[in-house]
RNA sequence: GGGUCGUUAACUCAGCUGGUAGAGUAUCUGCCUUUUAAGCAGAGAGUCGCGCGUUCGAGCCGCGCACGACCCA
């Protein structure tokens, strides 16, 4: 072990004299501990310098935080799941032996308590330890207590460590949690059925993206990566389901940043007989709500930018947008060639076959995109962008879509399903003769979708919303592995003296 | 892919004009039975991210690379 520096060192030879005095470093006697956090309350009637009279003996367990040792007594917190809370041991209690093997342990170590309640003269609530065990002798230092531990690279990296020392943090992902809870049971009690619909799929679909590549050994095909769960869900609509939902991973073989890691979580939720107008309206009751649960209130600070999510929320049409927010000349908009010409007067690079609908986008994206902060639904999206929305009945240019931002950023995309197998037929035949070498179109055509659809998808709206920036959004988190447990980082192997001491 | 910044002890960070490595926490030893970033005294701990170069001499200057952060595409 060329990687152990003296701190380890110390940590094991402790380990080695426990060990040689009979504990079990890695005990699992000390079973049904009680949580910390329902034994607190018991110190609000409690009087600083005096033992509880009628309450007992109690049982906890955790990992140490802290270790104040005197050289007959010590004060040590523990930390559990729930809480964390003063021991107080004294030799005089726990006998010369005892108190001799206490002295080996660390800030780190795992261990269980029992004892009687009582409150210290500066008046906090402790445990007065009458037993000590041992449950898990831990070998590396945890970072300083006071400063903790802040660097981004091994946060991400050891999460575990991030986890123990950072409470925010834990936070953060207990939130990611209820989010995801809140979002089951809106849905559920909504009349959707939580549906699982393939990972690995033969012709990946739904999105444009590049996908992941895998290889099945025996049936030697290649699958992908889903990047889209939304041709699977669809189908199920076929089949008679009429609200389903589904919240799990996609992949997009893609860069990374502080909005994008190439596995990420989405909601996409399809109901039958539902227009994009009725889910713009399911949404801002959806995202509204699990603001009010999550953080208390509607009106909430990103990156302190202050974010009203109070219904009703703005609605746009695209080119209205362009207008109101852009500051564009109404009457350019109608004009495929002034379009074309102003966004190239931005800087925006059109390709050959590209149309006034895709200029519209790419001057969407740039002039007003980042300025929607509040919650704001962008409609009419040109039929040239969405190849898997219905047309408008009244204006077949666009489509009856929307995409909701918040913060300058896209969280949610929705649209009244396209469900007319002829159109969907050609729209996917037309992105495959023109893909060129562009590996965000995948080359074969789902000719099993163009079937299902063949028999019948009733009218429908689907919306896909992307958790991990919802998340972000609600726990005011800058970068998305903030929220993301274990965030794709590339190997810590290399050149690098330090990132190999720290492996 | 491009630009900027960062990488020094386990953690958090200093390190001047290039002159041979520092602090606090943590660790170890001694004292200490109500502490709260406990205290006092002492000690040990480093491949200065990696490599090449310039120089009598490089943590510091130059080039390349790795990893990360931020901005841009």
């Amino acid at each position: 072990m060329d990687n152990e520096n003296n701190l380890i060192k110390a940590r094991r030879q402790k380990a080695g004299i426990l060990a040689e005095s009979g504990v079990n470093l890695f005990s699992n006697t000390f079973t049904s501990p009680q949580p910390i956090k329902d034994i607190l309350p018991r110190g609000e009637t409690l009087a600083p310098e005096s033992h509880e009279q009628d309450g007992g003996t109690y049982r906890v367990a955790g990992r140490i935080m802290s270790m104040r040792k005197f050289g007959k007594a010590a004060f040590f917190h523990i930390q559990d799941e729930s809480g964390r809370i003063q021991i107080y041991a004294r030799r005089d209690l726990l006998g010369d032996e005892t108190f001799a093997l206490f002295k080996k342990w660390d800030v780190g170590d795992i261990v269980g308590i029992e004892g009687k309640l009582f409150k210290t003269k500066t008046g906090e609530l402790s445990i007065e330890a009458a037993t000590l065990q041992m449950i898990t002798k831990s070998l590396r230092p945890l970072p300083e207590k006071f400063h903790g531990l802040t660097d981004v690279e091994t946060r991400y990296r050891q999460r575990y460590v991030d986890l123990v020392v950072n409470p925010e943090v834990r936070e953060t992902f207990r939130k990611r949690v209820e989010i995801i809870r809140l979002i089951r049971e809106f849905f559920t009690n909504r009349g959707f059925l939580e549906v699982e619909t393939p990972m690995m799929q033969p012709v990946p679909g739904g999105a444009t993206a590049k996908p992941f590549k895998t290889h099945h050994n025996a049936l030697d095909m290649d699958l992908f990566l889903r990047i889209a769960p939304e041709l699977y869900l669809k189908r199920l609509l076929v089949g008679g389901f009429e609200r389903v939902f589904e919240i799990n991973r996609n992949f997009r073989n893609e860069g990374l940043s502080t909005r994008h890691n190439p596995e990420f979580t989405m909601l996409e939720f399809y109901q039958a007989y539902a227009t994009y107008h009725d889910l713009m309206d399911l949404t801002e009751e959806l995202i509204s709500w699990l603001a009010y649960e999550v953080t208390g209130s509607m009106e909430i600070t990103y990156q302190e930018v202050a974010v009203d999510l109070s219904p009703p929320w703005q609605r746009y049409t695209m080119d209205e947008a362009l207008v109101h927010v852009a500051g564009i000349d109404p009457e350019i908009l109608k004009d495929e060639g002034r379009v074309k010409a102003l966004a190239e007067d931005r800087g925006i690079v059109l390709q050959p076959g590209a149309g006034i609908g895709k200029a519209k986008t790419e001057l969407f994206e740039l002039e007003v995109e980042e300025k929607l902060i509040n919650p704001t639904f962008i409609t009419s999206y040109p039929t040239e962008v969405s190849p898997l929305a219905r047309r408008n009945e009244d204006d077949p240019s666009v489509t009856d879509r929307f995409e909701l931002f918040v913060t300058g950023r896209e969280i949610a995309n929705a649209f009244s399903e396209l469900n007319d197998p002829v159109d969907q037929y050609e729209r996917f035949a037309r992105q495959i003769k023109d893909r060129g070498d562009d590996e965000e179109i995948h080359p074969e055509l789902d000719h099993d979708y163009i079937r299902a659809l063949e028999y019948g998808m009733p009218a429908a709206a689907g919306e896909g919303i992307g958790i991990d920036r919802l998340v972000m959004l609600l726990t005011d988190s800058p970068s998305i592995r903030d929220v993301i447990l274990f965030p794709h980082l590339k190997p810590e192997t290399g050149g690098g003296g330090k990132k190999k001491k720290k492996k």
